[in-house]
DNA sequence: AGGATGATTGCCT
DNA sequence: GGCAATCATCCTC
């Protein structure tokens, strides 16, 4: 059984960013209908020596800084896409992985023949499956193109150091589905 | 199975 | 000029 919170008030996503991380597994995201049950999710926050945001505004990361509950989207390595959402100011939640389910005639278009549990495993691949680009910063994630759709399923949720960092690795704020093949590594 | 590499943008020192 | 919240490909073991 499922419920719409396509309305989460922002005070859901005003709170500090490892607790909406952890709140969100299980969560649906969709991108114009594309999408599925997020897995795996990072925390980033102000005081992070790993976050963008730890050295303050830039025009890069100003999206951090605006309003909670907002896409941050930021390029990364000259080619990818990574897709975050506003919490507390300056801080945010990385997307990394999802389950595919929605649409995946779509992501295929966008990805290539691919296994699914390859479609969304890692925060570049979701975002070309579900076509996140640089036109989505700034823009609330309770509006379309965008949609969240919780359901009532409990999730078991492991947590363990952030990926690709070399700053604040010991901090434990990367969140996964546990046990799901849908993830962009194993949590050990 | 695991390590090295190239692609390529934008911010930093 | 260096590096980064990555990924696909091309090695080597």
């Amino acid at each position: 059984m499922r419920s719409a919170v396509n309305s989460l008030p922002s005070t859901f996503f005003d709170r500090p960013a490892a607790d909406v991380a952890r709140e969100l597994i299980g969560i649906t995201l969709l991108v114009d209908g594309v999408g599925g049950p997020l897995v795996e999710l990072e925390a980033y926050d102000r005081a992070d020596p790993a976050s963008h945001s730890f050295n303050g505004p830039t025009p890069r990361n100003s999206a951090m800084f605006g309003p909670a509950g907002h896409a941050y989207v930021y390029r990364i390595y000259g080619i990818h896409w990574c897709l975050n959402v506003v919490c507390q100011p300056g801080s945010a939640v990385l997307v990394r992985a999802l389950e595919p389910l929605h649409g995946l005639d779509k992501m295929h278009e966008r990805r290539g023949a691919m296994v699914e549990r390859q479609l969304c495993s890692g925060p570049g691949k979701l975002c070309q499956a579900l076509n996140v680009t640089i036109a989505h910063n700034g823009l609330p994630l309770d509006a379309l193109p965008f949609a969240l759709l919780a359901t009532s399923e409990t999730h078991a949720i492991a947590s363990g150091p952030r990926i690709g960092i070399t700053k604040g690795v010991e901090t434990p704020w990367r969140f996964v589905r546990r046990g799901s093949p849908f993830l962009s590594k194993p949590m050990r």
